[in-house]
DNA sequence: AGCGTCAAGTTGACGGTGTCAAGTCAGCTC
DNA sequence: GAGCTGACTTGACACCGTCAACTTGACGCT
């Protein structure tokens, strides 16, 4: 192969390992499918020959996970920033909640091969994820709303975001509403008002339909309507 | 390829098609994994060269489709099976939402092909799930429990469970909690109180994370400890 | 009995894939 | 300038999904 890129000098190989995960991840935003990165034409962009890529990765699903990563920081970036400076708890959970879902939406190819995907080993996309949920779970536990180990909360909050996020990109043919916006607000508003409720309800004192829908009818007649925006 | 199989007499083709999902389903149980469901080693095994797949399938996430399709059917006999003769339309939500997890977690690979890879089509594993859930969110909102559409509101129950199953399936190397069934338990009472409380809260009238708090304080004071079975 | 037909299945190949063992080559050190 | 060592290449292997062209054998018809 005689390309244009030359060999790089001694103690400098970590360079090759940055120019393929940049060759990797513009064949990704270009083809919008991880299909298109085979070892071969990754190797290509990167002006090297296949086997190098052996050099830095040591196999395709390595590499594949080191390129998905690489955008995974915005995320918490985006959360912290849109959840600077809100008080409640409750709140912070549902505009993280927001951004989660938004961001998955917006980098599909990024989000099934971390978290869709049967990983052998503890995906690092995973522990992240997890890490935000559980942080603002604490929030709430400790503000008194929620009840129990965060850790235990965050799993059903996550499950919740996690499983709109992966049914709409797993299945983008199946009938959903236009206004996407109002669905994820939706199941944010059901996961955190359902982990607060399920916190505070004991399971030997689950109550039947009609208790329950008795009890929040008094509960919801106190609410005074408010006007205020959304977000 | 001088096999035992004897070639079919005209009209009785359907009959290789048969064995062939029949090959794969094996294969398929056999290794754990869909990736060792290559056209040759299913033809193989029944007892016919790999182009003869193509006879009846269009090509091999076709034939992967089908086969996992084949056990789809027995989710829907084991939700009627659980809830029949259950009154409390929350209930027997509580107990599909149980079924569907337990049995998405025992038809990992199956769960996997049908919900979590990127489907063009509009995938049947998908419709029938949505289906069962939407039949039960419209009992409770006939029974006066929830409100709304029942369509929205068997999105946001569809993903609760979706997301707990998908992860667990995904990510067997996460540090999930010992008791499995505790934990699906807590995601289904989280998306059905949540599912409940969110439909009778209007978006405009958002209550802050004190109000609630303070609201279901009072709300679950009224309600005294009952001991009934769990199940 | 023999023949044509047509469905059922096979042969053989193509282009592509991930992966690896062995080789080469440039630059640094002594 | 010899030699070492890290950086990369060569060339191959085994396997994959898919397809066009071919063969085979059972049936209906005369």
């Amino acid at each position: 192969m005689s390309s244009t890129r030359s060999r790089a000098r001694p103690g400098e190989g970590e360079k090759l390992r940055e120019e393929i995960l940049l060759a990797a991840e513009s064949l990704l935003v270009e083809t919008g499918t991880d299909g298109a990165l085979t070892l071969r034409a990754v190797a290509a962009r990167a002006g090297v020959t296949t086997p190098s890529v052996y050099l830095h990765f040591a196999n395709r699903d390595d590499l594949l996970e080191a390129v998905c990563l690489r955008s995974w920081g915005e995320l918490e970036r985006r959360m912290r920033e849109r959840s600077e400076g809100v008080d409640d708890p409750l709140r912070v959970l549902g505009r993280c909640g927001r951004v989660y879902a938004t961001f998955g939406l917006e980098h599909p190819v990024q989000y099934r091969v971390l978290l869709m995907r049967p990983s052998a080993h503890r995906s690092p996309g995973a522990r992240e994820c997890f890490r935000y949920v559980t942080e603002a779970a604490a929030a709430c536990v400790s503000a008194g709303i929620m009840r129990g180990r965060p850790e235990s909360l965050a799993v059903g909050l996550w499950s919740a975001l996690h499983g709109l996020v992966s049914l709409l990109i797993a299945q983008p043919e199946f009938d959903w509403p236009d206004d996407l916006d109002t669905l994820i607000d939706d199941v944010v508003r059901m996961a955190g008002f359902g982990t607060v409720l399920a916190s505070r309800i004991p399971r030997e004192a689950t109550p039947t339909s009609a208790q329950l829908a008795e009890g929040l009818d008094a509960l919801t007649a106190n609410w005074p309507e408010r006007d205020q925006p959304r977000r």
